[in-house]
DNA sequence: GACAAAGTTTATGTCAGACAAATAGATCAA
DNA sequence: TTGATCTATTTGTCTGACATAAACTTTGTC
């Protein structure tokens, strides 16, 4: 019985998950720490190491006697990767990514305009770097992703704003979780090469007003085309 | 002997402020789990919690044999409060402060546009409440601090998206940290009244574009302030 | 009977020591 | 030189115990 196999993270994402999914609603006690190493077959210590993560991103909180209880979910930060991704095995996952297009339509367009102001020449030639493997890769969506994300994210990290920046990485993450839905339209990630090229030169070419309009662009169809995707599962799905 | 006092988050916070000040750099491994127990008076246990808060925020990371290394701040969750907390106690907190105000101005404004298209009549009440609350407090600088925070979250919370409700709360604890320097002008508070007013006022109307403008005068204003009290802080201690 | 003080119960918080697993670095062999 | 093996060390996990805090119960008093 080698009952000492490494657990690691998933036992934090076993407990999230049953959370996320309503199991224990918002204000309810979860059971006693003994009770879920019992259930889960694991000791006492791997529960309050899964629970201590769940409780340093808010969603979580436990006194003596009382017992550890679901936070509102107003309080969890959704800003976290982690949350993000357990929050997206949710049902209403449509919602989710038309508010993740809202805030990417605040964010990206004025941190181009930021990038086009301030950025150094290497930071973007990272942004370059990713242009040009989005070309590479053709018309193979799986294989035009990858610097997508790196595309977007290295202007997030061009602006020099640590805030700006941690965004970057959860709307990175946001979006490999939205993968299916924005690639459902095939071709689209070609036609959106030339668009991404008017971010990338707008920005070479200092001109903020101009990469700003170029990534508005950008972010309007691809919403378009997110909304098409989703119109397409609920047509599958009644 | 009391040994077993209750240290509770102290310790992830003692922890996380000599990685802060850089006691430990960047890629740096920091002593063993055992080492740090001992120096700081705790069992094993306790050390391994907070090390687990501070790896669950993205700041360090450990494999067996080589130890717990510092990530690159790049990688840091700059968003979580708890981080945000620690690194604000650092050097260089004045460009901090701007790259918060950066971050305000690209997303309240944009903020201010939804909740005015969006928000509930219950949702802009809160605001209200807080309005209210800020005329109240008068003259007093302590007293109208609360509520301003308030009606800066209360906007944000009226959006109904997730994403900017965890960012407000983030720029919460941002702006409660940079209390001091946004009060260093006396009065100025009272000033900003009007200001506030008109956003409000703005949001009932349910106009968008208004809103949005109200928001960026606002906070227009707000940054100007914070840098002249940047600029005294750094004539008073050259 | 109402109410305050003391005791009981039960959950989390902390401690201590041990073993398991993984891996970087040293050792050894071809 | 290069590859495989061995070793030491660090994190990861388990077990069991006690401390602490707070909700609940009982008791004692007016």
């Amino acid at each position: 019985m080698p009952s000492r196999r490494r657990a690691g993270p998933s036992v934090a994402d076993a407990i999230a998950l049953r959370v996320v999914g309503g199991e224990w609603p918002e204000g309810a006690v979860l059971p006693t720490e003994i009770e879920l190493a019992e259930e889960l077959g694991l000791a006492r210590t791997s529960v309050r190491e899964a629970l201590g993560n769940l409780k340093a991103k808010g969603m979580l909180v436990s006194r003596p006697k009382t017992g550890t209880r679901v936070l509102p979910r107003i309080q969890w930060n959704m800003l976290d990767e982690d949350v993000l991704r357990w929050c997206w095995s949710d049902q209403n996952r449509e919602r989710t990514a038309l508010h993740l297009m809202q805030l990417r339509r605040i964010v990206e367009p004025a941190a181009c305009e930021i990038a086009a102001a301030c950025a150094s020449d290497t930071e973007i030639a990272v942004i370059e770097r990713a242009y040009r493997a989005m070309d590479a890769a053709g018309a193979d969506p799986v294989a035009f992703a990858g610097p997508d994300l790196e595309f977007h994210r290295a202007i997030l990290s061009a602006t020099g704003n640590p805030f700006l920046i941690s965004l970057g990485a959860t709307i990175e993450t946001a979006l490999r979780l939205s993968f299916e839905l924005s690639t459902r339209q095939p071709g689209a990630p070609r036609k959106s090469l030339p668009m991404h090229r008017d971010v990338l030169d707008a920005i070479w070419a200092r001109k903020p007003a101009e990469a700003r309009l170029a990534m508005e662009t950008l972010l309007g169809v691809t919403e378009s085309n997110i909304q098409r995707g989703l119109s397409a599962v609920a047509a599958s799905s009644p």
